[in-house]
DNA sequence: CGTTGTTTAGTTTTGG
DNA sequence: CCAAAACTAAACAACG
């Protein structure tokens, strides 16, 4: 019934390295790395960034030929169709938001597209999540929201760092009924894979903090996952009313990547998967988009969120629909710096994992078991061993083993960060990583465990 | 008052 | 067909 509330698929213990003690310096630091993000004055710099950062995650994937199919190239655009100079540029609404700079944003994952792997033939060129307000992400809440953690460079960042990064990196929500706001919330509180760090009383700034609990990080190793394809791309019904879209369903989202998709021997498995997953639509790695969740969308989802709900209830009014909007707190704004789009999954996962090898960010902490409910600040028994039937997770495992999949190479130029969070995800780790990944997967079958 | 966070409940889609 | 997952909606409390 609930969303996100399978029961904990691992009954481990869920060892949480770090306290939830967010030190003054921890805060000190996440503002800091906001300051100088895409919040920052150098966020002019956000086409260049992008650039550099496409480049960089083009080199890596060249460099992984074997993994090619990993790489996050779900965003289906063409190479240079989204102009960096004109960041959203497809956006009126968007314009003169302080994207995100650098790193890999919706668009510039659009942008990459072309250079990786498998999916980079007769795939959906069309999709660029950045500045197609007409089309939904194919990425769960969850994925969303490890994303945007991940793209902070933080292992642990704001409710309103989150909205803000999802909103700079897909228009899609920004001109959004600003419901999903309410599924972020509603995700991070019941998907056991996101901590809740309370903010220090000394810290100000409203709500807490959110960081991936690394027991899932940890349990992304054991292939623990499910797959689970995304619905059909959605139309944005805000967006789309609001600008009387003349949207030609399948003219946008019917591409096909059939042709052309010869990579590795790995990717020809991938590829029916692909085919399949593609088949209506969406076309991107096939192995990211099941890690992500996104997968093919054979039909348009006239879901019925909008159906059973009336908008402007209450929501309505308190969605920013821009990065620049009042949801974020000048504080806030500084944490969303360090989103500036990066998202790097194996930071992501490394900075879990190193979490709880007490690597995290916040400093050497010594593991601390601690029960997931975000309340539980101290140390809680391991909530694993009790898998709370509101929790769930397996998705986002899957998605973060997917998704951290293909970017088995740390970014070039995401040194800094990702140095500070450990090395614990070595390429010897990631290759392990990989290798169960492809054991897992032979000839493309992600269910090792079903 | 608005945001954040929790919780409950219903709907839709997907995979087995 | 069923269960699980994902999503949506909404009520409500706590907090700044």
């Amino acid at each position: 019934m609930l969303s996100l509330s399978c029961a904990d698929p691992w009954p481990e213990g869920s060892v949480v390295l770090e306290e939830e003690v967010v030190t003054a310096a921890a805060q000190a630091e996440e503002r800091d790395a906001c300051i100088s993000s895409s919040c920052g004055s150098d966020n002019l710099d956000d086409s260049l960034t992008s650039l550099q950062w496409l480049q960089d995650f083009s080199i890596l994937g060249a460099n992984v030929p074997q993994h090619a199919h990993q790489q996050p190239h779900l965003f289906g655009q063409q190479l240079g169709a989204d102009a960096p100079a004109s960041p959203l540029a497809g956006d009126p609404a968007s314009m003169g938001m302080p994207l995100t700079p650098g790193k890999p944003t919706a668009a510039a994952y659009s942008r990459m597209q072309p250079l990786t792997g498998v999916v980079t033939h007769g795939l959906c060129p069309d999709a660029d999540y950045r500045t197609d307000a007409r089309v939904k992400p194919p990425f769960s809440y969850a994925t969303l929201i490890c994303m945007a953690m991940q793209a902070s460079k933080k292992s642990k960042i704001t409710l309103s760092c989150i909205y803000k990064w999802i909103t700079d990196n897909f228009c899609y929500y920004r001109h959004a009924d600003p419901t999903w706001q309410n599924s972020i919330r509603h995700n991070l509180s019941l998907n056991k894979c996101f901590i809740k760090v309370p903010r220090q009383k000394d810290e100000p700034g409203k709500g807490g903090f959110w960081k991936i609990d690394p027991q899932y990080a940890e349990r992304l190793l054991s292939g623990s996952y499910k797959k689970r394809r995304m619905p059909p791309v959605q139309i944005n019904p805000a967006l789309q009313s609001r600008l009387h879209i003349n949207l030609q369903p399948g003219s946008r989202t019917a591409c096909t990547l059939r042709d052309g998709l010869d990579v590795s021997p790995q990717a020809q498995g991938l590829k029916e998967e692909l085919e399949e997953v593609t088949i209506a639509d969406q076309s991107w790695n096939p192995r990211l988009a099941e890690g992500t969740m996104l997968g093919a969308w054979p039909v348009v989802r006239g879901r019925g969120g909008q159906k059973r709900k009336q908008f402007g209830s209450r929501g309505a009014a308190k969605v920013p629909r821009c990065s620049s909007s009042p949801l974020l707190c000048s504080e806030e704004q500084k944490e969303v710096g360090p989103l500036k789009g990066d998202f790097d999954w194996d930071a992501l996962l490394d900075s879990a994992l190193s979490g709880e090898l007490s690597l995290d960010e916040e400093g050497p902490l010594s593991p601390i078991l601690t029960g997931r409910g975000g309340q539980v600040s101290g140390g809680e028994a391991p909530e694993g061993t009790t898998a709370s039937p509101r929790r769930n997770g397996s998705d986002f495992d899957e998605e973060t083993f997917l998704a951290t999949a293909f970017l088995e190479t740390p970014w070039p130029g995401e040194e800094e960060e990702e140095q500070s969070q450990g090395d614990f995800l070595c390429n010897s780790n990631l290759d392990q990583l990989f290798d169960l990944g492809d054991s897992l997967h032979p000839g493309g079958q992600m269910d090792p465990l079903l």
